[in-house]
DNA sequence: GCTATGACAAGGA
DNA sequence: CTCCTTGCCATAG
């Protein structure tokens, strides 16, 4: 497992629930800006382990096509945890946004530019 | 080391 | 809003 997956699932697993982040976000946060794609497929092999139905990519609409975490089980597991999620698979991200604090985030030892750029985008 | 692949992102049509 | 094209980058083979 390498350094970036354990990155990756240690900040999904800090995503509270009833929130959401997208699949961008999770890559920058997890430092490696741009790997949104790659978070994605760490999440399909260790899914077991964390909420990855809270991760969703930046449109608002869940995109998995697989069998065992078919779409419907998302939007499940979301509505679940009070986040609504219309017939058409899309979320209303911006409200649902998970917006990490600067105390937590520095906890994952994250470089400074990406720090800025993490709380440019995503924080208040 | 090189190519193909993908649960993405952003911008244009 | 939806569909398509480009750019991205860690993994697998």
């Amino acid at each position: 497992m390498s350094k970036f997956t354990e990155k990756v699932l240690e900040v999904v697993n800090k995503i509270p629930k009833g929130t959401v982040a997208s699949y961008g976000q999770v890559s920058l946060i997890a430092g490696i800006p741009r790997a949104a794609l790659q978070v994605g497929w760490i999440l399909h092999q260790y899914g077991e382990t964390t909420p990855w139905w809270r991760v969703i990519n930046n449109a608002g609409r869940i995109s998995t096509k697989c069998i065992e975490h078919h779409a419907s089980l998302q939007k499940k597991h979301l509505e679940a945890e009070n986040v609504k999620v219309t017939p058409k698979l899309k979320i209303d991200i911006e409200k649902y946004r998970w917006r990490p604090n600067p105390n937590e985030l520095k906890k994952l030892k994250l470089d400074e530019k990406y720090l800025e750029e993490v709380l440019n985008t995503y924080s208040l």
